[in-house]
DNA sequence: AAGTGGTCTAGACCACGAT
DNA sequence: TCGTGGTCTAGACCACTTA
C-alpha cells in the first residue's frame, strides 16, 4: 500500500474514530477534524487557559498534535477567526482577540447625563480612562441611495448633502458618522463646512429652523461589505451593527439622516428607559 | 517538466497576472485568486444579476471558468458564506441568501402603539402578513452566570430563576429571549410554571409587589456561540446582537434581567425617540 | 536565516440531494 | 446513479516577522 494510500486510509478512520498514539489532549467525538480541533482549542480559550492575548498553538504544532494535515489545522483556526474569537497575522502567529468596547449611548443627544442612578453606576463601571478621540471630516454633495432617499422623503439620486466622518480613539477607528441632509435646508450653512461644529449638528440644524422632536433608530445587524470593513480596518470575523437615525420636525418633515458603523468588537450600544 | 511542476508553475504566474485563455469574464487585479473570484461573484450578486435564491455557478464550473483547482473556487464561495452572502448545501449547491426582517421593538412594552405618525408611517411599510407565532417556554433553576449576577447584584452561582424561551414564526426559529429573576420574589409564583402568561412577566412581576421603574438595554454585536447558532438553526456569517434588559424598581433594586438573541438576518431592532 | 501563516494544487473519498 | 458540496492530504512556494 502507498503512502498516499495508507494516509488517505488514516483520515478515513479519524473521520469515525479518535484514536490518540501516545498524544495527551481529549478531542470531542463528533463531526469532522477540524470542528473538533476548533472546539478544543475554543474550550482552552473560553475557560481562561489560553487568556485574550496570548499566542495559539501554531499550525504546525496542531497537526502534529493531532495528526492531521496543516490544512485542516489551518480550518480549525479559520473557524475561530470567522467566530471572532482569535486574528492570525502572517509571520507572527494567531493570537486570542481582546474585546474592549466604547459605551455607545444614542440617547446622549438628547440626555448628556444618565437619569437614573442605576445607569450613573454602570457608567463608573465601564469608564472610558484617558483616552483621546479624534476624528476626520469629509462634506460633499452626492446622490441619494435608495435607503437615503426613503428615509428623507426625496427622489432616489436626488442631491442631498453628506456629512461623513470617522472617529477615532488613540488612533485607531472606532466608528463611521455619515450624516445626511436635503440640499435646500443646509445650503451656505456651517453644517456644509468640513469642521466640527462643537454645539453638534441637531443644534446647527434647529439654529436654521429645523428642530428636530422626534427621531427613529434602525439597527441591522450583519457582516461588513468589504468597503466598510477597509474603512473601519476590520478583521474577519467582525460583524457590524448599522444605526439609522431618522429625525424629524415636530410637522413630521425628515431634516436628517444618519447612517452610523459600529463594529461589534469596539462597541456596546446602550439605552435607559423609564416607564411611563 | 513535470506536470505537477508545470501546474506550480502556471499558479505563480496566475497570483501575478490574470491571463484569460478564451474566457469571457474580467477578473480584477489585485489580490488572491480566492479573493478575486469572490470578489467577481460578490459584484454579480449586489448588481442584481444573481437575486436572492438564485443558485451560484459550482464550485466546478469556477475552477474551469477561472483556472484554478477546485479548493481555491471553494475558498471564494466560503468568503461569501462568512460575509452572509450566500449559503450552500451540500448536494444542491450555493444560493443567494435572501434577508426579511422582524421588527423588533424593545420600546412595545411600554408604549404598545406607535407614539408618532412618522411611526406608524414605518409599520405600516413593513408589516407582519398573515405569520403564525408559536413559542417553548422551559423554567428552571439555575446558578447565575457572572454576567447575570452582576446585573441582579447577587452573588456569583447563587441560585435564580431563568425562564427560557424560543420564538418561532412558521415553525422557524426566531430568537430566544431568557429571563432571571432573584429567586426570592418569584417562588411560588406563576411566574415559575412554564406556560405563557397573556399579560407579560412584567405585570405578573408588578403583582407581586415589584413594579419596574426603569430598564437599561445594552446590546452586543458579535457571532454566535456553537451553542447559540445550534439553538437558533444559525448559518455561517449570521451575526447575532445580544440584547440584555435589567429592570429596576423604583427603589432600584434590580428584579429582572434578560437576555435575548436576536439573529441579525431576521431582525432589524427600532428605537422611537421624542425630544424632552 | 528560520519560523510563521497565506495561498494553491491535484487528487481522493464521503454525504447529500435530485433524478 | 450522478452531480453537488464537504473534508482531507502531501507538498509546494510566497509573504511576513523575528532573531
Amino acid at each position: 500500500m502507498s503512502d498516499q494510500a495508507m494516509s488517505t486510509v488514516l483520515a478515513i478512520l479519524a473521520r469515525h474514530f479518535y484514536v490518540s498514539p501516545g498524544r495527551t489532549g481529549v478531542m470531542s467525538a463528533a463531526g469532522p477534524a477540524y470542528r473538533r480541533i476548533a472546539e478544543d482549542v475554543r474550550k482552552r480559550i473560553t475557560s481562561g487557559e489560553l487568556p485574550p492575548g496570548s499566542l495559539l498553538p501554531t499550525q504546525q504544532e496542531l497537526s502534529d498534535r493531532y495528526g492531521v494535515a496543516r490544512m485542516t489545522a489551518r480550518q480549525a483556526i479559520a473557524e475561530l477567526e470567522n467566530e471572532g474569537l482569535v486574528t492570525s497575522q502572517q509571520g507572527k502567529g494567531a493570537t486570542v482577540r481582546s474585546r474592549q468596547s466604547m459605551i455607545y449611548r444614542p440617547q446622549a443627544e438628547s440626555r448628556p447625563h444618565p437619569v437614573s442612578p442605576e445607569m450613573d453606576r454602570y457608567f463608573k463601571q465601564i469608564a472610558d480612562e484617558g483616552r483621546k478621540p479624534s476624528q476626520t471630516i469629509e462634506v460633499s454633495l452626492v446622490e441619494a441611495s435608495a435607503d437615503i432617499a426613503r428615509r428623507l422623503e426625496v427622489e432616489e439620486k436626488s442631491i442631498v448633502v453628506a456629512r461623513k466622518r470617522v472617529r477615532f480613539i488613540d488612533g485607531e477607528p472606532v466608528n463611521t458618522n455619515d450624516s445626511h441632509f436635503p440640499l435646500d435646508i443646509v445650503t451656505g450653512s456651517e453644517i456644509m463646512h468640513p469642521a466640527d461644529i462643537p454645539r453638534g449638528t441637531n443644534q446647527a440644524l434647529a439654529d436654521l429652523g429645523y428642530p428636530q422632536a422626534r427621531m427613529i433608530d434602525e439597527y441591522f445587524i450583519r457582516m461588513p461589505t468589504p468597503e466598510e470593513a477597509k474603512r473601519l480596518s476590520l478583521g474577519a470575523g467582525t460583524p457590524i451593527a448599522l444605526h439609522i437615525v431618522t429625525g424629524y420636525t415636530q410637522e413630521g418633515r425628515p431634516v436628517r439622516c444618519t447612517t452610523n458603523v459600529l463594529p461589534g468588537d469596539r462597541h456596546v450600544i446602550v439605552y435607559e428607559r423609564t416607564w411611563e
